[in-house]
DNA sequence: AATATTCCCGTTTTT
DNA sequence: CGGGAATATT
């Protein structure tokens, strides 16, 4: 998290009501040069968005139209005119979009003070600031995805329900679904109206409960608790918008219900939320995001500005051709007409295999080709929609010789040996978490076994106290049996462990993993492998990092980053391997050359059988992962398929026949018959008869611009008769004619 | 209680 | 096919 301390030397404390925005919106001499150079070098549509100040607005960015430079060139305009730098605060989703964006507002020169932060962080952070009135207690220690299961399934085991028909999986897909919806166990359960859903408001319930004797908070909590929090507490709510007047959330449309309920009551007076993102860059609905609350921005903040970044920097013009046809597939969007003043650059190549192997066969050869030719590999990746198609290529860079990495393989956070030392400290921040205890309990092994526990949870609950506090608190051991006598020893542990609470982050890290035996128990193991070893030392540097930056922070308050955090800063050099990632990781990265494997039917757009698709979202993702692509872009497939051990033949994706031909070069696989739009395979294409009507401004792939001069509309299809700038004048069957809409769309 | 074995199941995953 | 988790050994 790239957070500001909460005051900063010479600035009002945190929670001083901020002077009248007027009154300090007077320019200090030399601002209006330093504004001239805020303003230097943008286009006009980015200009607005920059000089814009109170009130609600939009900013629909395109993929490469400037969108961070925008934004952090506004935070600075705002700070530098009506707001001061700590008024500010700016919400990201991801810890790597945050420091992006805090970097360069500190090169801008007027950042200081400002917040920077993602929605999980500044919730996390706010809670704890405000604990007592959120009905929480301050050490409260956050749940990771596998912590969450584990709670869940003793959730669903204590309820006495089988674990064959609830899996903690299926129930943890619907807590967080209930509680990215801000809905409680308590509402679920009112609005329950099938026994199966009752069923479900019951596991729930008990996880609910288990949460709450745990002291704990999932990530989606953080979220639902602080939207309910700034929905009861009216004081407490004002008084954050008085200390943030302006607020600036980014990637709006991956906001779900929670993120929504947040930026509105944070901005309910005043209004002052700047939203920027872009609905075609959708692609988390599946994690609650509802791509509606960009859509609706201007109904639910009325008079707000609207401000397109339809420009590209990024890449060649038949890159974003074909790429902008594709997307104008999709209806639930809003229109933008995407254009660049770069080169036309290469087409777009199509190519099929015979299957995944040949595939990745010739992308890796021609990768391989291009860093021969002098590319450099990190500006080449190759894309796919699910991870298990990572290892094909894999196997063909390694036979070429080529250097890779592959994008958030293993997140260091979740390496087994990290998570060990960090249970050990949430037990000392938060005895009541059983979780953890129950982890580092027989880790290293302690001769405690499943039985051994179940008695001590068993005892701890007849005594009304937790776990780690009847360990603790040198209670009679006898019940527990045989290994009464281990269990005292551990107790005598965790009390010299106790001490690493007056320390340092980093120099609690070391006594722990020192005196915990985790360092006996991984060196013995590091004859055959080091790296938990060297992942510990990283882990303690990365803690020593912290500390530095934020002197005061205590181990919570690391504890807290370490849980929201998924990667130590890798360092990031031009230098590095070609990439190999998940579309969904692509997002928001640019690579002058992009790959993307399996554009097949089932695999992009993905499919199952048992659950619906949402094909626009799919088709999004396409979009995202095409708009990467600064000078080379490759979409291959192949005819057969290993999955799962089983080669099946495939589908080509419709999404190849709804690329321009004008902006593409296939070969492999004969193409299909027809490749319009209008008469793809998805049959998502019938073109929106509405949006044309006489007069409509058109452009043909070889007669150019033209106009709408009358229509007809027969059975089956519309005719649409165009007279080109060109002077030609002919007549089209829209469902199959080669035609694009040119809009000329209101801006700001 | 710790280790070997089978068996089961399978998107994407900012936090 | 391959990883994780429930189950069978020692």
């Amino acid at each position: 998290m790239q957070e500001s301390p909460p005051r900063q030397r010479g600035t009002p404390r945190a929670m001083d009501a901020p002077p009248p925005l007027r009154y300090i919106s007077y320019m200090q001499s030399g601002t209006e040069a330093r504004i001239d150079a805020l303003l230097a070098g943008l286009n006009e549509p980015q200009r607005c968005a920059v000089t814009h100040t109170d009130g609600p607005i939009l900013i629909l960015a395109g993929p490469g139209s400037g969108k961070t430079r925008v934004v952090t060139h506004r935070a600075a305009h705002l700070a530098l005119t009506v707001a001061r730098p700590w008024q500010i605060l700016a919400i990201t989703f991801t810890n790597k979009a945050a420091r992006e964006m805090r970097d360069r507002i500190d090169n801008l020169g007027v950042g200081e003070g400002m917040t920077v932060s993602t929605f999980h962080a500044f919730c996390a952070r706010t809670l704890r600031m405000y604990a007592d009135r959120a009905g929480l207690q301050r050490n409260f220690t956050i749940l990771d995805r596998d912590d969450r299961r584990k709670m869940l399934k003793q959730a669903i085991e204590r309820i006495d329900l089988s674990t064959a028909n609830w899996t903690p999986a299926r129930a943890e897909h619907l807590v967080s679904h209930a509680k990215n919806e801000m809905c409680s166990a308590a509402d679920f359960e009112a609005r329950a109206d099938d026994w199966r859903q009752q069923q479900f408001a019951k596991i729930y319930r008990a996880y609910e409960a288990l949460q709450r004797e745990n002291n704990t908070l999932d990530f989606d909590d953080l979220l639902m608790v602080m939207a309910d929090l700034l929905r009861r507490d009216e004081e407490l709510r004002a008084e954050l918008e008085s200390r943030y007047p302006y607020v600036l959330i980014d990637e709006y449309q991956d906001t779900n219900a929670a993120q929504y309920a947040i930026a509105e009551l944070l901005t309910h007076e005043r209004k002052n939320l700047c939203a920027t993102g872009d609905p075609d860059q959708s692609i988390y609905g599946w994690r609650g995001a509802d791509i509606g609350n960009i859509l609706r921005f201007e109904e639910d903040f009325p008079d707000a500005a609207v401000v397109f970044l339809e420009q590209n920097y990024r890449s060649t013009r038949y890159i974003l051709e074909a790429a902008d046809a594709l997307i104008a597939g999709n209806t639930n969007r809003k229109h933008k007409t995407l254009w660049t003043d770069n080169d036309q650059g290469r087409k777009v190549r199509v190519l099929e295999f015979e299957d995944g192997r040949e595939e990745a066969d010739a992308v890796a050869k021609d990768i391989n080709r291009r860093i021969r030719a002098g590319d450099s590999p990190s500006e080449i990746a190759v894309l796919y929609r699910i991870n298990s198609l990572s290892r094909g290529v894999e196997e063909a860079l390694i036979r070429e010789g080529v250097a890779y990495q592959i994008a958030r393989g293993v997140e260091f956070y979740n390496r087994k040996e990290v998570k060990d030392v960090l249970a050990y400290l949430r037990v000392l921040v938060n005895p009541a978490d059983e979780i953890a205890l129950t982890r580092i309990i027989s880790t290293p092994p302690r001769g405690i076994g499943a039985t051994t526990v179940e008695r001590l949870l068993q005892r701890a609950g007849e005594l009304g106290i937790t776990a780690a506090d009847f360990i603790l608190g040198e209670h009679d051991v006898t019940p527990l049996g045989r290994s009464a006598t281990k269990v005292r020893d551990f107790g005598a542990l965790l009390r010299n462990l106790a001490k690493a609470l007056d320390l340092t982050p980093p120099e609690a890290l070391k006594h722990v993993i020192l005196h915990s035996g985790l360092q006996a128990m991984y060196a013995a193991a590091g004859e055959m492998d080091n790296q938990p070893l060297a992942n510990l030392d990283e882990l303690i540097s990365a803690a020593s990092t912290f500390s530095q930056e934020r002197p005061e922070s205590t181990l919570v308050d690391w504890l807290e980053h370490a849980a929201l955090v998924s990667d130590v800063d890798s360092v990031a050099g031009g230098g590095g391997p070609v990439t190999l990632m998940t579309l969904h990781a692509a997002k928001g990265l640019e690579f002058e050359s992009v790959y993307v494997i399996a554009l097949e039917h089932g695999l992009l757009p993905f499919s199952r059988e048992d659950e619906e698709a949402d094909d626009e979202e799919e088709r999004r993702l396409c979009f995202v992962a095409m708009t990467r692509a600064k000078e080379h872009l490759t979409l291959t497939g192949a005819r057969y398929r290993m999955l799962r051990g089983a080669t099946r033949r495939t589908t080509r994706s419709p999404f190849l026949d709804e690329l321009p031909d004008s902006a593409i070069e296939s070969a492999g696989r004969e193409r299909k018959r027809s490749r319009r739009v209008g008469t793809a395979p998805t049959g998502a294409l019938p073109p929106d008869i509405a949006e044309w009507s006489i007069g409509t401004l058109v452009e043909h792939p070889t007669e150019g611009l033209g106009q709408v001069m009358s229509m007809t509309r027969g059975g089956k299809r519309t005719l649409v008769d165009v007279a080109f700038k060109a002077g030609s004048r002919k007549t089209f069957a829209l469902e199959f004619a080669d035609l694009r809409r040119v809009d000329f769309d209101d801006v700001g």
